[in-house]
DNA sequence: GTTATCATGTAAAGCGTTACATGATTGT
DNA sequence: ACAATCATGTAACGCTTTACATGATAAC
């Protein structure tokens, strides 16, 4: 009953969700989904899957292709459906840490000539303004389909969208904040 | 030019901005602050000290006390502040990497039975709402001083009610999904 | 007496990132 | 020819966390 990093059940539960693909499959699904609420690179899904595999959790198969590469593909075993099940089941461990390197600098930023700050905030719009669009495309894909994973996608996706609004709605406020008086 | 982690101008930056003060008062101060956008253990911290006196970026001085264990303070030095005003003109790099376990969860949910789904919405409604009446009273102390320093605080505990409160307005669009529809 | 606060540290473990490496096929 | 996609891996590094350790004072 040892535990394990979130990280291991995040892959487990793609598996799980996309049986049958491979590493570099579940990388680029992974982009397009876990990217946004718990990133996992492609070199530590490669390490995952191979630690899954050697529990016993996934299974995987090798495939030979013509066209590309031979290639491993996974499905989650009856082990490993009870793992994800378990894990499921337990309460997520208190907030999880959110890193913003924005904020970090904001914090900090009275110590920055007033056009740096301004720039600071442009950027960010910037970036939530590229982060919304994308997920905005992945929910318009996600509501055409009426899976139960589909809609988990969405609602997730729709998570996201709405913290992102209420972030831009905050760098409005911030620019008019340090427009009425800068530091 | 050697390149630091964030963690140290984050450090650097809060000796900056408390002049004067203990690792163990920084750690106070942290926990209500950095904490919730960038996190610093207690040990991290401490390391940080070392490191940035190390460097020369900040100055320790030994604090000799009657009624408490003695301890070391820091300043920064004027290299030290050079370099926080570097770091801070240097663009953060890509977004921050948003780690939710209770999103992780909830896009795996429908592994679980609709009352234990329910169950994670309610205990991510609790965690938000406590985050929230945090952020709220750290505000109200923050909106009492005019100092840059205070005003950049409360900016940055702005942005946290904010997505947090639309983060709550999710957790009710969630839950009526999900009672309309379960799976 | 026991809890809370003050105060600093060490050691181990491992998660996660970055860089490097390889090589076939398909399209322009 | 050159870039892009498919496909998987290794190695090194180091940030970060967790657990362990110590010990004084003040309050209830």
């Amino acid at each position: 009953m040892s535990e394990h990093p979130e990280t291991t059940y995040a892959v487990l539960g793609l598996v799980d969700k996309l049986p049958g693909s491979s590493g570099y499959e579940l990388a680029g699904v992974a982009a397009n989904s876990l990217a946004f609420f718990w990133p996992v690179s492609r070199t530590l899904l490669y390490r995952e899957l191979t630690r899954l595999s050697a529990m016993g959790w996934v299974e995987p198969t090798r495939v030979e292709q013509t066209h590309a590469p031979s290639k491993w593909t996974y499905r989650t075993t009856s082990d490993g459906q009870r793992a994800l099940s378990d894990w499921l089941a337990t309460p997520p461990d208190s907030a999880g840490s959110e890193r913003n390197p924005v904020l970090l600098r904001l914090f900090f930023s009275y110590r920055l000539p007033p056009e740096q700050a301004r720039s600071l905030l442009s950027g960010y719009r910037d970036r939530l303004e590229m982060q919304r669009d994308q997920l905005n495309a992945i929910s318009e894909k996600l509501s055409a389909t009426a899976t139960p994973q589909a809609r988990a996608g969405w609602l997730a996706a729709r998570h996201g969208v709405l913290t992102i609004e209420a972030a831009l709605l905050w760098v409005d406020e911030a620019e008019a904040f340090l427009a009425e008086a800068p530091w």
